[in-house]
This record gives C-alpha cells, structure tokens and sequence, in this order.
DNA sequence: ACTTAGACTTGGAAAAATATTC
DNA sequence: GAATATTTTTCCAAGTCTAAGT
C-alpha cells in the first residue's frame, strides 16, 4: 500500500530533477507554472527597505480574494500551466489596519484552541511564501551488488538504497532493529518477487563510495564555483526567510520542508530505521493572514491539504511525520521573532515569580514527607527531587518509543537508597542521556524512598520494573502544582533551578572578591562566568558525547605544554647565567621579562587545557539557549564591563535582544 | 476519568562556517 | 595557504503541557 494516495504524483518521475530548486534563471520560471498562483501581487516578503514610505504601495488586488476562504476542495480547478504569471512584482507590503475584525473571526471553523495563550489572537494579519521543498531524487544509476551481482534498481528503489547506503559507518548499521525495519521498509519497495531477498546479502558499497565520492567533488570545488552555488541557493530561498506578521518582518526558523531519509532515533527507539517519506504539498497545511497571497508550490498537479487562517497559533506550516503519524513537524519564525521573543520572558518571569512561592512550597513538601497519605507523601519527595534536582516531568511514553523516563517514570530500578542518607539515581532520560548522580538528602526523603521501592500504595511488593511512584503520573503532578502557584508547572523548576544558580554563582565570585572583581581581566571573568554556566550545564545534565578528535588533540596540547615547560626552565637558565655574568653577557631584564610572558601564556594554555578536558562531557549551550535568563548575563557584564559578545554570540545577541536594555543591578 | 490532538520548547549531533596553526 | 581545531548553525528528534474529545 506504500504509494497508495498514487495519482497526483504519477508525473513524478518525469519531473523529477528540473523543477523545484536552485537554478538561477529558470527558478523564475520553475515558479511560473504553479497552480495556486494567485493573482499578480503576491507579495513576495523581500527584504524590502520597509522604512515605510515607499511611494510605490500600489496594492489593489483585494478584487477576488474572497477565495482563499474557500476549504480548499471547491478552488479553482487545476489551475494547469495556462495559469503563468510573471515575476510576483517586488514586496508590496500590505497592511490593512482595519481588517482585524474580519480575520479575527475568521478561524472559526478550526478547533479554536490554540495552546498556550488560550484562544487569543497572536497576530491580525500574516504574510509568508510557505516552505521549502527539497529537490527531486536524481537517479545515479550506480548499482547495488546482490551476492555479489550488479542489481538494477528503478528510480524509487535507488533512492531508498541510497539512504541506506550513506549511513554505512555509522554504527546504525550493527542495530538490529535498524536493520529490521529498514529490510522492511525497503521490501515494500521493491515489491513482492524481487531478486534482492535478504539484507544480508547486499552490499550498497558501490553506492557508498560513489556517494562519498561526489560528496569530494563538492569539497574540492573551486572557491568561485562555490560562490556561484550559493548565490543560486540563496536566491532559491530569499522569499522564505521573512515572514510579514502585523507588518513586521520577522525571521522565519525552518522553512525547508524535511527531506526523505531513514529516521534515526535516538537510544533504543523501535522506529529506526524506517522510512521518512517524502513529504508534498498535498500533506501540508498552511496556516497564513486572510488577505495574504496562498503560497505557491512547485508541484503543478497537487494543492495544499488545507489553507487555515488560524490566528489563535503562531505556526506558519505544518504536516504530519510519515514515520510517527502522531507527530507534527511545524514551520515556525525564529528564535528572534516578537513571537518567541514573548514567550521567552514569560516563561523567565513566571519562573522568577516561583522566589516568591519556593519557601512555603518547600515547608509543604516537607510537612508531606511524613504523611500518611502515600499519594501526598511521594508528591511531596517528587517535587523536592524537581527543587533539588531539576528533573524533567516524565510523561508515560508508548511502546513504539524509546524507554527513558523523568521524574514521574522513575522505575524501582532506576534508584538505590545508599547508606546512611544517599541516594543513587541511574536512568535514561530524554535523547537517553544517562542521568547518574547519587545525592545526600534528608533522611525523611531517605527513608520515604526506602518505603516507595519496596511496596506500592496498596501494600504491594514492588519489582525493578515497577513505578518509583505509583500514586500519580506527570500530567497529575502539575495539577498539583497549579495549586501552589498559578501557572506552575513542572519544567518551571528547571528554569528556575538553572538561573537562580547561575544568579547566585556569579554574583558569589563578585562578592568575593568585591572591588577587586571589576579589575580581573575579562578573559579571567569569562572564565568565571563558564565555570558558573558549567555548573548549571552539569544540573541540568546537558551532555555531549566526546569530540572524536578529543583524545588526539589533547595528546597534542599536553606535548606543547610540555615545550613551553622546558622553554621555561631554559630561559631560567640563561637568566641564572646572565645574572652571575653581571654585565658582560646579556641582559637579565630582559630575558626575565621574556620569561615572566612565557610563564603568563603557560598558565593560560594550562587553564584551556584544563577546561577542554573537563568540558568534554559538558554542552554549555543549552542552558545558555534555553534556561539561563539572559538579563542575568547582560547586567552581570555591564556590572564588570564585559563586553555582551563574549558571552553571547550573534545569534544570541539577537534571540535575546528583548532583554538587551536591563539594568546592571538586575537579579533573577 | 482517560486518551488523544495539538502546539510549543528543549536537545544533541552533524554540517557548515570561522579561526588558528603549521 | 592548506590542514586542523573550534565555534556556529542547521537539522530534526524528543520532550512538556494544555485542551479537546469520548
């Protein structure tokens, strides 16, 4: 049943490599023969100078419009190849004031809703040109070996070898249950009677090398031939950067639409291995300003599934992943829209807001240690362990997903209380990233936990495998915790937990060495600043695998430590000399001054190379992107004139650009 | 009550871009 | 200036959490 939907993409094949991206001139063209091409004036979102002004703002299509509302079945027939327009004339940036109403109402017909913000309205009109599609297969025509013979494979087919192919060295390839559902999903393809019955009997390393072998080719372009790709490239994707929204340029995050590839889940996820299927645009649905021009699309026989115009959401795109039908994959803006940009402070004010509530929460759950209520009890050695630990919620998962869990999940197994009060944590957590840590706490939580493993709330014996807590499950848990402080949640904690820390780690290494501090040099007090983010990167349990040139690399610093270490007794030397030579030889100045600069870079290299050591675990980044309020480290930078671009980066200048103006005396 | 849909944040790895070294 | 090491960006998987549906 695999290309079941078929029809619409009969012509596929032939359409295959022209069309869809890059190609400078003909891109026009590629673009001409779409169907929904609406009207001339789409606007396509340059980057207009948008100072305003610009007497040219002729907009005037607003005649037939009226279409766009119509669900998408009863449009305009196939549009067919007669529809060309020309060039979608340059931005014209429409505004509308007084429309709001109309649009507003307008997504009545879908589920209302719209997470967070309720049914609020998050924008009165929106403008974009849709996604990005990735370009067609285009056959190699190298040939897998089946028992050591050539196989001839259509189009289809090699595509699906392909993908397999390229994931040769990884170590995907000794995991069963990739290759489980890969021989599956490749069976479907060939179809019933091939020749190629056994995975084990094929080998894709013709296709492997010559994969590889372009890849070189690439590399081993000429600068100006690569020059010449991107410009292709960039103009290809220019009119999806920017979306229009209130009439407002904003960023758009991901435009491109996910290629086809075997997905690769992360641990041990059932799914691996199975098929990505192509994504067109009959599966995605668009959700875009009443008024705005429908986005063009490079496949001539097909339309959008759906066109919304859903205000309440803040999504520009969406389609339903083929290998998870329960997943969405949406197109959002980016980290530095107004969008994100306000979701961002709440989520740092609303995490700021739990100061004022953490002591009474903290009393509460300490009263409820000793409770005789065990649903009461283990809520109440849950959210210490999200206070004291900033573990993640722990929603249940399906069988077709990977088995990690958070604080909710915790197995029996997954804890062991140590002797007198410590206890030991050991599981997979989310991207099953090992969390081990064995913690001191107190001996209530101690001996509360030593009860949760043996038995359940009913009196049962617990086995390995059995819930920690038994009495709720997350989504329980933060109904709770809406009772102790509005809009409390779970993973509040976690922000919580990592900015307060960061917070009081910097301003505990101001503090210590008070008037002193702003004199450090700045290189000193970035080192301070990633020693505090560090620890935060280690509460959070961010991890990174070790750089596969780690152990290489180090050998290499340690060997240059090691030069500079001689360099130094060297010149101690022949400062030793030049001292008894008093005069007649060289001059013991200048060799110490030599000496004391070889020693300040020693010191220095000996520092990175202490960092890189023990950082080679630690990914820094994610609590920088996702947990530390960034007003903390902008005022602790205007505090000790450290210019912001050494903590932050450009695109974290401008994701946090909304934070840019706090005060020095700023705390979280 | 419970299950699923839906929307949005968070996460590590890989690829690409830059900086540094030889 | 090519080779390497490091940083940034991209990619897309995997969480969280609320609301809707039954």
């Amino acid at each position: 049943m695999s290309s079941s939907d078929s029809d619409d993409d009969m012509p596929l094949a032939q359409r295959a490599a022209q069309n869809v991206d890059v190609k400078p001139a003909s891109n026009g063209a590629a673009a001409a023969k779409r169907p929904a091409a609406r009207k001339p004036s789409s606007a396509a979102a340059r980057s207009s100078p948008s100072s305003g002004s610009s007497g040219s703002d002729s907009d005037s299509d607003s005649d037939s419009d009226s279409e766009d509302d119509v669900p998408l079945s009863q449009r305009t027939p196939q549009p067919k190849a007669g529809a060309k327009r020309k060039k979608p004339a340059a931005a014209a940036v429409k505004k509308q004031p007084a429309k709001k109403q109309k649009t507003n109402s307008g997504s009545s017909t879908r589920p209302k809703s719209g997470g967070k913000g309720g049914g609020e309205p998050k924008w009165t009109t929106l403008v974009h040109s849709g996604v990005l599609f990735p370009s067609e297969y285009e056959p190699h025509g190298v040939k897998v070996l089946y028992e050591g013979k050539p196989v001839e494979l259509t189009p289809e087919q090699e595509e699906v070898a392909s993908m397999f192919a390229i994931m040769k060295e990884t170590d995907y390839m000794s995991k069963p249950t990739f290759l489980k559902n890969f021989w599956e999903g490749f069976k479907e393809v060939l179809g019933r009677g091939h020749v190629i019955k056994d995975l084990a009997k094929c080998d894709f390393t013709p296709i492997y090398d010559h994969l590889m072998a372009e890849r070189d080719k690439k590399k081993a372009l000429t600068k100006e031939e690569k020059a010449a790709i991107k410009v292709q490239k960039d103009a290809a994707e220019a009119k999806y950067k920017h979306a229009l929204v209130d009439g407002r340029q904003e960023q758009v995050g991901n435009f491109r639409v996910e290629p086809p590839s075997l997905f690769r889940g992360r641990g041990e996820h059932p799914k691996m291995g199975k098929i990505k299927q192509r994504v067109y645009p009959r599966d995605i649905t668009i959700n875009i300003g009443r008024d705005a021009p429908i986005p063009e699309h490079p496949y001539p026989g097909q339309r959008w599934k759906e066109v919304r115009h859903d205000n309440t959401v803040t999504w520009l795109a969406f389609w339903k992943d083929t290998v998870n039908p329960k997943e969405y994959k949406y197109v959002w803006l980016g980290a530095t829209s107004s969008f994100k940009a306000e979701s961002d402070l709440l989520k740092y004010e609303k995490a700021r807001k739990l100061k004022d509530y953490i002591t009474d929460i903290r009393k509460n759950y300490k009263r409820d240690w000793e409770s005789s209520d065990v649903r009461k009890k283990q809520m109440g050695v849950a959210v210490y362990f999200l206070d004291k630990l900033a573990l993640r919620a722990g929603h249940e998962k399906d069988d077709d997903e990977a088995d990690t869990v958070g604080c909710c999940t915790l197995k029996v197994e997954n804890v062991e209380c140590v002797p007198p009060n410590h206890i030991k944590f050991d599981f997979l957590g989310k991207d099953s990233i090992r969390y081990e840590n064995t913690v001191d706490v107190e001996l209530a939580v101690y001996k509360a936990v030593q009860a949760f493993i043996k038995v359940d709330a009913k009196g049962k014996r617990k086995g390995p495998r059995d819930m920690l807590f038994d009495t709720f499950d997350a989504t329980d848990l933060n109904k709770e915790l809406k009772g102790l402080m509005d809009g409390l949640s779970v993973k509040v904690f976690r922000t919580y937990n990592a900015s307060i820390t960061l917070d009081r780690l910097l301003s505990e290494m101001e503090e210590a060495e008070e008037d002193a501090y702003a004199a450090k040099s700045v290189d000193a007090k970035k080192a301070d600043y990633d020693r505090a983010n560090k620890e935060v990167a280690i509460l959070c349990n961010h991890q990174r695998s070790v750089p596969k040139t780690h152990e290489t690399s180090m050998a290499k610093v340690t060997e240059k430590l090691n030069a500079m270490r001689e360099e130094i007794k060297a010149l101690e030397e022949e400062h030793e000399t030049a001292l008894k030579a008093k005069g007649r030889g060289k001059n013991p100045d200048a060799i110490a001054s030599k000496l004391s600069k070889k020693m300040a870079a020693l010191e220095k290299a000996e520092l990175q190379a202490a960092v890189k050591e023990d950082l080679k675990t630690v990914a820094l980044g994610t609590s920088k992107i996702n947990y530390m309020d960034p007003r903390i480290s902008i005022a602790w930078c205007k505090r000790n004139e450290v210019p912001i671009e050494k903590v932050f980066n450009k695109s974290l200048l401008s994701k946090f650009h909304w934070a840019m103006d706090v005060e020095s005396s700023f705390r979280f």
